[in-house]
RNA sequence: GCCUCUGUAGCUCAGUAGGUAGAGCAGCGGACUGAAAAUCCGCGUGUCGUUGGUUCGAUUCCGACCGGAGGCA
């Protein structure tokens, strides 16, 4: 039988509730795949699951670092592996559930990833293109991996930069090191879940619904909380929809009303890309919902595949 | 009841001196290898209210009807 379930899927559409009911009946313990759910004190605004949701079932990868750090794929990666490991160890099941694609994907196959500088290489880089322009970056990168150059577009300064910076500190492009890394056999073979809604519409109505219900049970007070304490109101935790918008109107742009339409749009814009990630992945076997309340059918859906899987 | 204005994309509107139409926002699709809830790329999606008439041809001109806004009563 498979011991490790991948549970995908876009915002609102009941991963969290399905990995503890899979989890409970498969003796599985979750491991959160959320790149924004690993910061302590970020709880209502990145929908981590309650001491009540969670039933009991033991959850990883919440709450490991700070809203202030750096925090990256890499090093999710580095603290998921070995949980993941030393749960199979146990002879329980992995139940890796989460919206953050390329966390999750870069966990299954294993993938190293070329060092990150702490040098300033980035920042000289980043000094460079202000002062010279996107144009001189792109042909410098050009001469070095044109694969990579061509691959890029113009306006595309975070990955141009990446590119730079990986060459610059290893001697190695990112061209040839993406390779290197997807020759390499992934390192778990999971059942992959997807979930989603057969109506577009009935996930924004779900999703309409969440950030109301975000505000009703104190996100602005928790916002306040971290900023209060100190956390940097541009850094990358921050950045989250639903912390930017309202970080911005507590500073006096906009009301409070206008930024929660504007955090809606943007979490419906964000599932859209959640969607694009997941569906390349032909590995995946959707559950597909109709109602936020059917959540009884869609794990008999789940189950039967389990089964299926396991013949 | 009469008069005037109005009806074009999901929304707000432009336009065609008659040759089946285009902006913004919304939306849709895609990419993605150490910021990924980030970053970037692409795409108008339409019975021009309905129905007759004039015309080679009507979203455009004319009539009637239906819906909306305002005015006079």
């Amino acid at each position: 039988m498979n011991n490790i379930i991948c549970i995908a899927g876009p915002t609102a559409s009941g991963k969290t509730a399905l990995a503890v009911e899979l989890a409970k009946e498969l003796n599985g313990e979750v491991v959160s795949c959320d790149s924004m759910q690993v910061y302590r004190r970020m709880d209502i605004g990145t929908a981590k699951p309650t001491a009540e949701e969670m039933q009991g079932i033991p959850h990883h990868m919440l709450d490991v670092a700070e809203p202030d750090e750096d925090f990256s794929v890499s090093r999710y990666c580095e603290m998921a592996s070995p949980i993941v490991d030393d749960i199979l160890a146990r002879g329980k099941t992995a139940i890796i559930a989460g919206g953050t694609g390329l966390y999750m994907d870069s966990l299954i196959k294993g993938n190293n990833f070329a060092p990150c500088p702490a040098t300033g290489r980035r920042e000289e880089l980043e000094e460079k293109a202000d002062r010279e322009g996107m144009e001189a970056l792109m042909d410098w990168l050009r001469e070095i991996d044109p694969e990579a150059a061509a691959r890029l577009h113009l306006s595309d300064r975070k990955r141009i930069i990446r590119a730079l910076e990986v060459y610059l500190e290893t001697g190695e492009t990112i061209t040839a090191h993406n390779l290197k890394t997807q020759a390499i056999p992934p390192k778990y073979s999971p059942l992959w879940l997807g979930l989603d809604f057969a109506e577009r519409a009935e996930l924004y109505r779900r999703i309409d619904l969440r950030v109301e219900i975000m505000l009703e049970t104190g996100l602005i007070d928790e916002i306040k909380a971290l900023l209060a304490e100190g956390v940097p109101p541009h850094c990358t935790a921050m950045q989250a929809i639903g912390y930017k918008e309202f970080v911005s109107a507590l500073a006096g742009n906009g009301t409070i009303a206008e930024a929660a339409a504007l955090v809606q749009q943007s979490s419906r814009r964000y599932a859209k890309r959640q969607l694009t990630w997941f569906r390349r992945n032909k590995s995946i076997n959707w559950l597909l919902r109709n109602t936020g309340e059917d959540a009884d059918e869609i794990l008999t859906k789940a189950r039967r595949l389990l089964i299926a899987n396991d013949n």
